[in-house]
DNA sequence: GGAAAACGTTAACAAAAGCTAAGGAATTGG
DNA sequence: CCAATTCCTTAGCTTTTGTTAACGTTTTCC
């Protein structure tokens, strides 16, 4: 099944006649290392399945320190939710961290299919309900839990891709610490791990 | 107009026929001050919406210690999405600060309502998308901000109600910071905002 | 293959936050 | 209206993080 196709199926099931549309309007897309999908202060009206790579999201502050708080890597849907939605200039970049195959697609085509097709409102909510869980959870993580526990915490999650795949300033910055202070606390919890062996 | 006709209404617009089975879904509930409204680690499948009071959510953590997250106040509509949408127990509380109204109503009959009207189904979406915006922007600031600039972030935002009506302690959770640090934040600003006069 | 760039660790010091405790002000609730 | 509770501030001390810089390793990509 199209990769995309399958994407969409992990939350409701498409007919021919509902997915063709869709299908007309993709654009591969590849992106080399260091290249952006997204920009800071640029419109960004197109959503993207990666296919295969990896991808960062990052906000450069007007001191111009880069803060990156999510990662992207196949099958993740990704795009500046808040600049589809206001047609706004997007408030972060999206960066690939290595070679990244894509598969883009506008979001105004999406919205179409809102009005044309319930089942695709339906995708959409179940979307965003989807990103409302991850979002709250990774909220909470950060008011709850101190920097070690989170990177604890990481440790024992299913997401350690991040951490075979992701420079370690990047994970740092997406745990809420400087690169300086994340290394630290590794040889912290190493320390810790030694004692108790 | 109703309510909660009139909180839907700023998403989508419901026709008498679409309206009347929810309306009919309603029950009107008063909380006392510390009164909870969900409860952590029990299931909570209704939402409500506030008509007056306040609300805070809070997470218990297992060593007792408590941290509040989030703020309700008239007219937000407010419940465990995490609960309704799988049907576990809630992962945090919500507890009046004072005497509050509620106009409840189970989530099934929403989701009944999804099933049954394109309209609430897209209601949903808009919905989910509207709480992911403002939950991806405090996502950015948390990670983002020290803690003093996510006070006079706060301090300069449209939020300031919470400021007013909330007490300070709740407030530095909100922020991720304790108590007794956010007095000492408070002194610095108020220190430097003499200096700059 | 090799130069350049990117990356992780460590150290020393400064700044900020956490913790505990105590005192006094404000709020609540009968 | 008054007693009990909740709340905010301040202080002293400890722990952690941020900052800057230096060094050695790894990775990237001509």
């Amino acid at each position: 099944m199209h990769p995309l196709r399958a994407y969409i199926h992990r939350f409701v099931p498409l007919t021919e006649a509902e997915w063709a549309p869709l299908a007309a309007g993709i654009t591969p897309r590849t992106l080399r290392r260091k290249q952006n999908f997204v920009t800071q202060d640029q419109p960004a009206l197109e959503l993207a399945l990666v296919v295969s790579g990896a991808c960062r999201l990052l906000y450069t502050r007007p001191d111009g320190e880069e803060r990156t708080t999510y990662f992207f890597f196949e099958n993740h849907l990704m795009g500046s939710y808040q600049s589809c939605l206001t047609g706004q200039p997007s408030q972060f970049s999206i960066q690939a961290l290595a070679p990244t195959e894509l598969l883009t697609f506008p979001y105004a085509l999406l919205r179409r299919l809102f009005d044309e097709f319930p089942v695709y409102e339906r995708f959409g909510r179940l979307l965003a309900e989807y990103h409302l869980l991850g979002t709250d959870a990774r909220l909470a993580e950060l008011l709850l839990l101190s920097p070690e526990q989170r990177y604890q915490a990481l440790l024992r999650s299913h997401k350690t891709k991040i951490l075979e795949r992701v420079p370690q300033q990047y994970v740092a910055s997406y745990l809420g610490v400087t690169p300086v202070s994340l290394s630290r606390i590794r040889a912290r919890v190493q320390a810790e791990d030694e004692g108790s062996r």
